[in-house]
DNA sequence: GGACAACACTTGTTCAAACAGGTATTGTTC
DNA sequence: GAACAATACCTGTTTGAACAAGTGTTGTCC
């Protein structure tokens, strides 16, 4: 109770950060990621894999984000099943226009700690995460 | 990140414990306030104060509770804006059945640490929270 | 005592999350 | 090389979360 509450807390700011700019939170990771793999592209599915919530929906997540111009998608010729997604020049800059409030965020919601303790804080948040965690997981 | 993956990784355990008796775990808590405030009845909005995550449909949410007979709402006629919330007989018999899988569930979230390392885990949660709790939250 | 603000919800509506089941494509086995 | 399973998404539908605006009730100030 005292993650979740703690969770909910923080997760207010930042929903309300992104909301202004109209996009949820797992949206904002989605482009990041993708940005972190350009130029490359990557399969759907993988990118679901790497979102820090799990994402049934990550189609229509990414739906959202093409219908906005900031994600490409394409479906190679050499494997039809998969759908490859990049994000676009417009995408990039969503990202790095935010970049400076998310950054001022992160102060107001973790800066009164001392370095040490967020230290301390991410290493036992590992600990407790670390049997929940499939053994592929890019979280271990 | 750390503390949304770590959120909901543990949720994910408690959600299906919840959905397999069809309710949530926001509606679980209200239903525990309600035995703990037993045999008071509660206003609406003070009931929504407690819950962990803040409940802006707490209408609705209650609205659920009372379809299925564990809640029980009355207008008193001293004052009929507020509505007070109690819970049923039936409501607190869920509640004692839940209570044994809710326990099982937190040692499966949690029981892998040691008492120290939750201990300090709690403590620096708290202090997360401190700078966004307002001064008359329960949870300071 | 009548106007007006404050209170305590309630309702309408929109949107994202979740699950189940479906489709198109490719590997695999005999 | 044909059947069958596995892969990688996609779609339909239900449900809860969220915000905005509305309603009925009570305090308060002149």
């Amino acid at each position: 109770m005292n993650l979740w509450r703690t969770y909910d807390g923080l997760r207010f700011l930042e929903d309300e950060l992104f909301a202004r700019h109209g996009l949820t939170a797992q949206q904002y990771n989605a482009l990041r990621l993708l940005k972190a793999a350009q130029p490359d592209r990557i399969p759907t599915l993988n990118l679901a894999a790497r979102l820090v919530s799990r994402a049934p929906d990550i189609t229509r997540l990414v739906d959202k984000l093409a219908e906005r111009g900031w994600v490409e998608r394409e479906r190679p010729a050499d494997n039809r099943r998969v759908v490859h997604v990049g994000i676009t020049e417009s995408g990039i800059a969503v990202v790095n226009e935010l970049d400076a409030e998310v950054r001022d965020c992160h102060v107001r919601q973790l800066g009164h700690l001392r370095p040490g303790e967020l230290r301390t804080l991410i290493d036992l948040l590992r600990k407790v995460r670390e049997p929940h965690e499939t053994s592929d997981s890019i979280w271990r």
